[in-house]
DNA sequence: ATCTTAATGTAGCAGTCGCTACAAGAGGAA
DNA sequence: TTCCTCTTGTAGCGACTGCTACATTAAGAT
């Protein structure tokens, strides 16, 4: 293969890294293009449509996605849901993170808007992330499953209001509750 | 007056009413221009350029979203935080909320994206929402302002989930919870 | 009546969009 | 060799983008 044709799987890691420094919606192919070393010629050749890219690109993104919490799984489990709800926040809050999150927002906004391709990744990162975090839960937690799904209400949430400028609001508005199990 | 000469304000009510519609990422002059009866000459020479234009919106629609809770102040108050979160959240899901549903996770991905005038026009009405429902917790709450900070980190996260598919992990993730003060 | 200014229409510019027609090279199969 | 298929480059189309130059109208001030 030596040289080696582009294809969509080579293409795809490069895609994926602009659109994260750069943004989804207002990506067009020839930017794009540009910074997978190809022309938007051939991104039309290889994905078809753009709709499609942006549907292959969304996939790839949520495998990252995937890979990525599956690399994070903590040694130490946390001793109470407080703490596994900070060290998981903290997590999402690392700059390094932020590329990530702005997208993360820019495709529950297209979720939300009925974009093809949108939904789909949405639900499967959501999905993986409420599993990854259920094995993330106190070794002594009465109701993992219930109480992974009240952490990440509360995690989304503490995030979106932070998104906005509210962070305050949200670790104010946790003050008052101990997260414990009911 | 008669006739008259449209103005930013005559304009800006038929122009929230078609970004409530079709969005305001993807919105261009043209198609905003005809749904507000003008040109978009017209637009350019009332608004200067299109991002104050934008900015100019989304402070209106910031505006109507403050008179619309004003209006929607109950008349009796609940009992419980997990009746005020429950009749809040109901609020939000309805069929009617979708159009704005929609255009807020746009503006939250705006925020995040740091586009000029999200951010301010979300932590408008992040605020406005906040100061609203401390009004609506339950009277004999011991701590409403940090009530209301609490349910309101639920409902967003809860909303979210909705708008990704997710609605049932949101209840399920309550259903543990019965969400009173500590 | 004249002057000034705000408001509007018409036409178009330079750039970008997704996408395609056409042709050419490259590598394997016969 | 001859063919055929895969991959790629070049050029461009028609639609749309935000925005502007120029001209015209209408109304109010003096």
């Amino acid at each position: 293969m030596s040289k080696a044709s582009l294809s969509r799987e080579t293409l795809l890691p490069m895609l994926a890294a602009h659109v994260l420094n750069n943004g989804l919606g207002g990506a067009s192919l020839r930017p794009l293009a540009k910074a997978a070393g190809t022309s938007d010629r051939m991104l039309i050749y290889h994905f078809g449509n753009k709709e499609q890219l942006v549907a292959d690109l969304l996939e790839h993104i949520a495998g990252i996605y995937s890979t990525a919490l599956e690399a994070a799984i903590g040694a130490e489990r946390p001793k109470t849901r407080k703490e596994c709800f900070d060290r998981i926040l903290a997590q999402g809050s690392h700059p390094m993170m932020r590329p990530f999150m702005v997208l993360w927002w820019e495709i529950v906004a297209g979720s939300a808007r009925g974009i093809p391709g949108y939904r789909e990744a949405a639900d499967a990162m959501m999905t993986k992330q409420l599993t990854w975090l259920e094995t993330q839960m106190p070794e002594d937690d009465p109701d993992p499953a219930g109480g992974a799904r009240y952490l990440m209400t509360l995690l989304e949430g503490t995030l979106m209001l932070g998104v906005v400028g509210h962070e305050r609001t949200a670790s104010d508005g946790l003050l008052a509750s101990d997260l414990s199990p009911s």
